[in-house]
DNA sequence: TCCAGAAGTTGATTTTTATCAAATCAATTC
DNA sequence: GAATTGATTTGATAAAAATCAACTTCTGGA
């Protein structure tokens, strides 16, 4: 269902890399490749997927429910793939999935990935290596979560956004402040106090506009640990 | 190092399930099969990994560290392996590990998973499939830490524990309490009030042994999910 | 431009959880 | 068996976080 340059696009994910011809046809014989706009949601937890998305551009939420609440576990951006564990084991999702940030999704067959999965070694390990590198991830959001007041959370928040930005001292955030708190395990309301607290640390509030005037006071606070912040180890 | 028995033991186990006979003995080439006593760490936080662990009996605490704070982040038993993530992608490990229970443990050498990862399409489906697993507990454990009050967190373990145990309503906790309050996120102050309180719903405690006499009013209480609370699912 | 509704903020209060200190209990050594 | 040490429990208090309510700001149409 891919046009040719679709498929030449497709063909050139990271995801595949190493594979095999016959490995990536397989995968993409069955495959979509769409746009979808915001707030469509992409899964539902509880359900059973029958395709691993693929996020080319755009960003997802991935959230979960529990009672009456809600929680965000997660938000994905390219090139990274989710719901890849249930698909892998055939289980039902334990999250759902909302577009946040328009987004263009390929999506390859739950069986079609199972299936490459014991053929194509490189496939396999691709899929291992993305799905290892989603459990660090999360690793480090559960040491966050547990070994972290909220205050710590936030502030080592903004300390790596300005990180991966640039350093350039003027972060942005890039969705709303409920799906940040909810991301920071916070109700909005303490969001907003934890913001108004960070002024004391030179940290100003514009919107979505966050300057930091005093990096070194945001450090000493935040006190960050590659164990738990760095994105790359 | 492994004697002719340890051997035929050591390639019997899930892992290698399917794997080639030359993946098996790559593996087990420069492998270790060691009885560890108590206490005795096994990995350290920070540290890149030489060998994969799987646990053959025993059980095996995982924990991290931030500031001077240390939580558990999950115990293992047989047949798991631990560390598998950072093997995987030849990165510092987020976690420490030590024996919680005296414990059997099979050490494969870290360069020679990731070799075999390349070459054995079934290998390197066994350790997605590890992979994934480990995610899905994870991430239902962190469902767990931020979508649940501890005393929530508390009576569906319990609940948890018995069905696991055949549902015959005397759960053991298998490690000391502090452990127990340290892998639901609370400290072990807490874990006591959380028990006095547990009383109400016919919950009585001698010592590591709990008695549970209204399963109704706990289950009511605990509002289990199987979403975060099966672990088949 | 104005308006309605949503998002975000602020304050007061309650609930939850942690901290600190002391007492109790249990296992282990001498 | 007494003494020591560490684990657990209990009580008092403090800190962190959530809730509820009122208010402000922002945003996207009519």
């Amino acid at each position: 269902m891919l046009s040719r340059q679709q498929y030449e696009e497709a063909s050139r994910l990271q995801i595949f890399s190493g594979c095999r011809p016959e490995t990536i046809a397989m995968l993409l014989e069955g495959a979509f490749l769409h746009r979808f706009p915001e707030r469509i949601d992409l899964a539902k937890e509880a359900e059973t997927p029958d395709f691993l998305h693929v996020v080319i551009s755009g960003a997802v939420e991935l959230y979960a429910h529990y009672r009456d609440r809600e929680t965000t576990i997660e938000v994905i951006g390219p090139p990274n793939s989710f719901i890849t564990a249930a698909v892998v084991l055939d289980l039902p999702n334990l999250k759902s999935a909302r577009v946040i940030e328009p987004a263009k999704i390929l999506m390859l067959p739950a069986a079609s990935v199972r299936k490459a999965l014991n053929e194509d070694a490189a496939f396999a390990a691709r899929i291992a290596t993305e799905l290892a590198t989603a459990y660090r991830y999360i690793t480090k959001d559960l040491k966050n979560q547990k070994l972290r007041s909220s205050l710590e959370r936030l502030a080592n928040w903004l300390v790596r956004r300005d990180r991966e930005s640039g350093s350039r001292h003027r972060v942005v955030i890039p969705f709303e402040k409920r799906v940040l708190a909810a991301q920071l395990g916070m109700v909005p309301e303490n969001l907003s106090r934890g913001f108004a607290t960070l002024a004391r640390f030179g940290v100003k509030v514009k919107g979505s506009a966050l300057e930091i005037h005093d990096p070194q006071a945001l450090e000493n606070l935040a006190k960050p640990d590659p164990l738990i912040d760095d994105p790359s180890s």
